[in-house]
RNA sequence: GGCCCCAUCGUCUAGUGGCCUAGGACGUAGCCCUCUCAAGGCUAAAACACGGGUUCGAAUCCCGUUGGGGCCA
């Protein structure tokens, strides 16, 4: 392959309704090594005559793509539409004599097969139709009679160097005459990929490794028709935590589930690109244009990879801290309205406000829907006071509300408000004065206000959520605590 | 079963014959910070599957075994 020509990559996904991890990697792989290199990627819908793609099938790939960023700039092609030159490909193999007709019949290869099974022999075919007469088999086909086109395997090994693998050979006698059209006229996957990547001038193909054996065949059919195969990168896949391959079993298949959990395309994408991947110095946490920077097909691991999501939480966590309160609210709004948290108006009228919040929780959430759980409470409106928030630091419910008394006072007499140290201090002191413990009156204050063991620094809650929030969610919840009291009950 | 791929901490990986008493990251444990939880900082436990070679010297090269995975049947 001539270096200086450009590079041309394509994803060739299969129809089958959404885009599963594994395909996102080979097709994020495949994205960045066009945009490394300043070539361009392709994108196949590799239907067949068979399985015609309907537009719902493709709609959960694109999807996908789109979510994850991977853009392409050419296609989709769909393999369905290109029948007819599959067909003229492999008319011109018969033609040189690297194709023939097989009139064998499906009762003649069992037999051929079940001979071959009881001989403890492992099966490929005979290659019995390919001593026929060229003039018999050309007047048996004008007659009509059934038959596939078989490629006539030639003696020897094929290999090839692969860019993730190193040198991967194949003996030729493994193969076996294969059959490159189907009696009925449909030609073969491995024909039909073939011709459609000569045709759309692919000169690298990044693919998964569960299609290291068909590369053998499609690079005899390359050579058969005259030219030479293109540079192959075959991917390791990505593993379920049982190191079986990555199914349904092992939780969201389709990649959009991830966006729907509350993962940042980001984050979800330098997730992929470390799954079988690194950029060989301790950098780990980049940025799409860092990767596109770093990457290289030789860095590719030849192992394959256990997808862990308790990384993928961690890296969303990174990314989600890395943007600003402003980014990252833009994001974030669609979240808090679909959760019901606020209105589109509501969070538009105090916009600013918004994204200092969102700063505010950030680096507590591991993903969008923890940022939303966090900034709920900051909302006006009732809270809920959370069991595990209850156990913790409302356990004795007369001691709470000493505390909470205290708080009160403290909120009523506050002429500083939002200035961080100077409430703290003034909290302290009179916590002091009362002879209340002040970390007991901030837990206590904690629950009140957003029902949660967890929050933000308590001014800062205090701060954010304003003076009229904070008195009503202290009176609310004395009025619980005393309720609770009288009950005698816990919760 | 045949063919092919793979083999470093639980997981993702760095490592391409000496820089390795094997580095980083997630997770785990502990400490610091501290009003909670994160984040952040520090520390710890944790791996070269096994057996033969080659070599002055192997995680690194070769062979075999074992184990995992894929494709086909």
């Amino acid at each position: 392959m001539n270096p200086a020509t450009p590079v041309r990559v394509r994803f060739a996904p299969s129809p089958t309704g959404f885009l599963h991890v594994g395909g996102a990697r080979t097709a994020l792989f495949n994205w960045l090594w066009a945009r490394h290199t300043g070539g361009v990627l392709v994108l196949r819908i590799e239907d067949t005559d068979a399985e015609r793609s309907t537009e719902e099938m493709i709609r959960g790939i694109l999807d996908g793509l789109e979510w994850l960023g991977i853009d392409w700039d050419e296609g989709p092609h769909y393999q369905s539409r290109h029948g007819d030159r599959h067909r003229e490909a492999a008319a011109s193999l018969v033609r040189s004599g690297s194709a023939y007709a097989c009139f064998c019949t499906v009762e003649e290869l069992a037999a051929e097969r079940e001979a071959a099974i009881a001989r403890k022999e492992s099966y490929v075919y005979s290659g019995r139709c390919r001593r026929l007469d060229a003039s018999e088999s050309a007047r048996r086909v004008a007659d009509g009679e059934p038959h596939t086109i078989r490629f006539a395997v030639p003696a020897g090994e094929t290999a090839w160097e692969d860019v993730v693998h190193g040198r991967t050979s194949f003996e030729n006698r493994t193969i076996g005459d294969f059959i490159v059209v189907r009696s009925d006229g449909a030609p073969v996957y491995n024909l039909a990929v073939t011709v459609d990547d000569l045709d759309m001038r692919i000169t690298h193909v990044v693919r998964g490794d569960d299609h290291i054996s068909n590369t053998p065949k499609q690079i005899l059919i390359y050579r058969a028709l005259g030219v030479e195969p293109p540079v192959f990168a075959h991917v390791p896949l990505i593993l379920g935590p049982d190191k079986s391959k990555l199914s349904k079993r092992h939780g969201a298949v389709a990649v959009t589930a991830y966006r729907d959990q509350g993962y940042l395309s980001d984050a979800f994408v330098n997730f992929l690109a470390l799954l079988g991947w690194s950029a060989g110095d301790d950098r780990e946490v980049m940025t799409r244009a860092e990767l596109v920077e770093a990457f290289t097909l030789e860095r590719i691991t030849g192992k394959s990879a256990v997808f862990d999501v308790e990384k993928l939480e961690w890296l969303n966590g990174q990314h989600l801290s890395r943007l600003s309160g402003a980014e990252l609210a833009a994001v974030a709004r669609p979240w808090f309205t679909r959760a019901g948290v606020a209105s589109d108006e509501e969070i538009e009228a105090r916009g600013e406000w918004f994204e200092d919040l969102i700063a505010l929780v950030k680096t507590r959430s591991r993903t969008l829907h923890d940022l939303v759980e966090q900034g709920r409470p900051f909302f006006p409106g009732p809270v809920e006071y959370q069991a595990d928030a209850v156990e913790k630091f409302w356990k004795d419910p007369v001691a709470a509300d000493e505390a909470l008394t205290v708080a009160q006072q403290y909120a009523a007499a506050e002429d500083r408000w939002g200035e961080l140290e100077a409430m703290e201090a003034r909290l302290r002191a009179l916590a002091d004065e009362r002879g209340v413990p002040a970390g007991k009156v901030m837990q206590s204050l904690r629950v009140a206000l957003t029902g949660q063991r967890v929050s933000p620094g308590i001014f800062e809650t205090m701060a954010a959520m304003g003076r009229e929030v904070v008195d009503e969610r202290l009176a609310a919840a004395r009025a619980w605590l005393a309720a609770r009291a009288t009950d005698g009950r816990t919760s």
